[in-house]
DNA sequence: ACTACGATCTACT
DNA sequence: GTAGATCGTAGTG
């Protein structure tokens, strides 16, 4: 009888990135967003794998959210009137993605943005443009460049391989609010949700 | 068919 | 601080 192979880095690690369950995102989607901070997104790819712990994020929700794509139900916004837990990806001034995960309950419209990682595992993976590393991925669209994450995501579960969202352990920072950024309307809602003075932020939030 | 615009990033002043 | 790149989506004709 034949030795067994070595596992592969794939599914076998399984084990070590625990995915949420989906029950997790079928919450408020405000709940939701500042619940995912701490917690990584996981891309297991031909490549390698990719981890990135979640440290900023943006709460969209409902047909009256003016800032919100499913303000307006379209092919497009389709996939957030949907199941929870489920990538929606979009394609962004010209030549950005940016990721999100559907939040709420099965036909009620919600998704929270991934605004910006924290990249610990897999930077030798990702692209080396942008510096200092920390930077990887503050942004969406740095986000996603980083990640191999692309138009191919959308509509694929992110509670199951190759690409997740796992358990990340306790948090421990403070979790900061703000406006949510590049919108016009609705600047009253603070729906922008950071780990407190991580270096990964995108923008800083202004003090109250 | 044609137009306007955006949940952005980079480079430059 | 502000401009330019660049194209899918959605609204209008």
């Amino acid at each position: 009888m034949a030795a067994l192979p070595p596992r592969r880095a794939g599914g076998g690690e399984m084990t070590r990135y625990r995915p949420l369950s989906r029950r997790f995102f079928a919450r408020h989607s405000v709940v939701v967003a500042r619940a995912l901070l701490g917690h990584l997104l996981v891309h297991e790819t031909a490549g390698g794998r990719l981890v990135g712990r979640i440290v900023e994020t943006e709460a969209y929700r409902g047909s009256r959210d003016p800032a919100s794509h499913a303000s307006r139900q379209t092919p497009r916004s389709a996939i957030m009137f949907g199941r929870p837990g489920i990538a929606y990806v979009y394609f962004s001034y010209g030549m950005h993605h940016c990721l999100n995960v559907t939040t709420e309950p099965d036909g009620r419209p919600g998704a929270v943005l991934l605004r910006a990682l924290e990249i610990i595992e897999g930077v030798e993976g990702t692209r080396h443009s942008t510096s200092p590393v920390t930077r990887l991925a503050a942004g969406p669209g740095r986000l996603t460049a980083a990640m191999r994450v692309g138009p191919e995501h959308n509509g694929t579960d992110l509670t199951a391989l190759p690409l997740f969202i796992a358990y990340g352990g306790r948090r421990r920072a403070a979790i900061v609010a703000g406006p949510r950024i590049g919108i016009s309307a609705t600047a009253s809602r603070r729906w922008r949700f950071g780990l407190a003075g991580h270096p990964a932020l995108s923008r800083p939030f202004r003090r109250l």
